[in-house]
DNA sequence: CTTGACTAGTTCTACATCGAACCATTATAG
DNA sequence: CTATAATGGTTCGATGTAGAACTAGTCAAG
């Protein structure tokens, strides 16, 4: 009979098991990305990308699943960068809004070439067919995981 | 039909829902720890009492998935604690060697309950099934990517 | 033996990230 | 209206982590 003991050794190593997978995919991600940009800016113009911009900084960390205090830090580093712009909201006088600019979409368009080719060399059938099987799932957990944090 | 571009997609969108777990697991894991200790050092200690000790720093850090510099870092942090010892490896004199010390063990111990406590409020029944279902997908996913790398 | 390649750990520097304290602006209650 | 609470961002200090250069010990080839 299975103990309380063992269900937890059960969803410690789950999670142990993502991050170990997480911390590969970071460093195989951070060696296809040019030097001074790391995976997490990225993931911003990624998520600028698909979602579209003129997003409040406050509203990308939460997408991002970080701080704002790091979101503002990233932001300083794409900005320094040319990548994007932010501006004042205007309809809020605390707030700002994040632009893409034109360099940061051709970076953003160059960048994913260069990833889709490393992870291409590493993705094969197999996995892929792993990854489409147990990404719904993958979903659940994280939004579970969001809603009682 | 599908194009690269769309594979690429499905492969990204998969890593950043591992990310975005992994993130919320090790600070849901971080709140539930002493000041001080981070999760990574726990998983240390967890790693020690499960696997055994007496193993080297890069046996270790090999193990956890972090570069030996990393790991140099931890144990140190671990020993000024308390929780572990590190000698010299009589058969090689390059080499050290870790061990946990009582406390080490105590801390751990009393670590493993309120970490159980903290995500037992969040991993129900659902959760749990999800977990077992897709952890050995995982396991396929992380031993690819670590032969691979 | 001796030299050159390899391995185990450390140190240094850089950086992403967090928590906490803080400022400015907006919203709300009395 | 005014005082208090809540919200959006920034700044500061601390820390985990990686990469590169380095030291010291081991191993292998001649």
């Amino acid at each position: 009979m299975k103990t309380d003991d063992d269900t937890a050794l059960e969803v410690f190593g789950f999670f142990n098991e993502i991050g170990i997978i997480n911390q590969l995919s970071t460093t195989m991600l951070a060696k296809s990305l040019p030097d001074g940009i790391h995976p997490s800016h990225f993931s911003i113009l990624n998520h600028l990308v698909r979602m579209g911009d003129g997003k409040s900084p406050l509203r990308i960390a939460s997408a991002m699943q970080v701080t704002k205090n790091t979101m503002t830090h990233s932001l300083k580093v794409l900005q320094d960068r040319g990548y994007i712009g932010v501006e004042p909201n205007p309809d809020d006088g605390r707030g700002k809004l994040v632009y893409l600019t034109d360099a940061g979409r051709v970076f953003r368009d160059q960048a994913i070439l260069r990833v889709t080719d490393a992870f291409g060399d590493v993705i094969g059938p197999d996995q892929l067919s792993i990854i489409r099987r147990i990404h719904g799932d993958l979903e659940l957990i994280r939004a579970h995981l969001d809603r009682n944090r």
